[in-house]
DNA sequence: ACCACCTTTCACGATTGCGTTAATGGTGAC
DNA sequence: GTCACCATTAACGCAATCGTGAAAGGTGGT
């Protein structure tokens, strides 16, 4: 019968210690990049965050003590991954609440009509990379690695993959992975990479939603695309 | 081009920062009794809350620089609502995760049959209360409370009542409320108040799915109720 | 004009958290 | 067996944060 602030409230506890662990750049950094792309070993990890290994070794320490990440040893590496699938909803919320969100302190750059979409190598990125990857996944062609599933995996529906123009099944991806989940620099949430993340630019670029911006890597979305694509991508608004 | 951990991305300020305003206790709980039963002056939540005025004081600062809340004068009162609306997507995400999620450190009290369901007062409490709020809120019957609007509105759609076994609009509520958002004091989530609450406690008394434990605040899930309750409400898993 | 009340701010002490450096434990290659 | 490498832990110093107490602004009632 205590008031809010029980300090034995379980459930209180387990919110504020979570949050926790997510306020912090490097905690927060390795749980996103392990939940959008999968299981890696610490070098791997310190090398992408470009930290040092003891430095992150602490944090995957408490992120570990905390239940968030499991490690599994094999020879002299140890391949982290995340406990369990679920926080990669929990960190989508955050950052998506934070994009638009709360008035930051610092000035942000006001993502206008430039900044909507980018490329990663030859794939989206951007804010349409993401909302490319949020609407195959909501729609069951895709299913993004969790702690089981080591990689991006095809979904059993198809018909998500051809409204956005593209088979899966009749692109040829040689040596290239088909699909992998690519985690993006601005948004901080998973875009779609490999050969199919190609054949999406592509089919854009021949619709003639999007202009790539020689030289850069930026895509400029025609007013065809900004007429067309909120219809076909639900978590696209261009504001 | 830098790395992951550029101190000057906007993203990674916005979203660490946020979580850092979730990691207390006592700006969690004003965020999450704020964004659940609507505005509250300064002096009320402290009283909820059972914390001095200084000390919540400094709190709500915190949280009106990061933009999560905003307060409006009104003679010497001060009201505080939550800035944004999307703020309780987030809090939503983060406890029920925290809930079936991270192994805590501290051993947690195993929510098996028992404390799957309260009463609070005299409507549903517990994790079926939250999951009858979230269904109602979910199916376009009720509007939950946001920074605009200041309390719990019916929304357009009546057939979700109908399922429950209650008619928003023969129910007397006199001099009661109709309907209200209540902050559950053990799920951390909101669940329905007002006479409507108690409408539908009767209405699962009466189809034969919990049952009063006399002297208690439990409500025993039937077996009946075990395996219609999940059917009816989307949210409810017994596990 | 005075007082009661609500709200906000400030400063100090104690605590916690973080980064660096160094050292330890294991594992595989030669 | 020795060495190189990866991963982990421990200890120290620094900075940030939180709670407490006191005091200051402002408003409305008498």
């Amino acid at each position: 019968m205590s008031g809010w602030l029980d300090p034995e409230d379980p459930v209180l506890g387990a919110v504020t210690s979570l949050a926790r662990e997510l306020a912090d750049p490097i905690r927060l950094t390795a749980l996103q990049v392990l939940a959008a792309e999968g299981p890696h070993t610490m070098s791997q990890l310190a090398d992408a965050l470009g930290v040092s290994a003891p430095r992150l070794g602490n944090h995957l320490a408490r992120l570990r003590a905390a239940g968030l990440v499991a490690v599994e040893h094999s020879g002299r590496h140890a391949t982290y991954r995340v406990a369990e699938a679920g926080i990669g909803e929990v960190l989508a919320a955050l950052t998506r609440f934070a994009h638009g969100g709360a008035a930051d302190t610092r000035p942000r750059p006001r993502a206008g009509a430039q900044g909507l979409a980018r490329t990663c190598y030859d794939h989206t990125a951007g804010r349409l990379g993401v909302a490319v990857f949020a609407a195959l996944v909501d729609r069951g062609a895709l299913v993004p690695p969790d702690g089981r599933t080591a990689e991006l995996a095809l979904g059993p529906e198809r018909s998500p993959f051809a409204e956005l123009g593209v088979d899966p099944d009749a692109v040829r991806a040689g040596r290239r992975k088909l699909a992998t989940a690519c985690l993006d620099r601005t948004q901080r949430l998973p875009h779609l990479g490999g050969a199919l993340g190609k054949e999406v630019l592509d089919a854009f670029v021949e619709r003639g939603l999007v202009e790539p911006r020689p030289g850069t890597r930026d895509l400029q979305v025609t007013e065809r695309g900004l007429r067309e694509l909120p219809a076909l991508l639900p978590g696209f608004r261009s504001a």
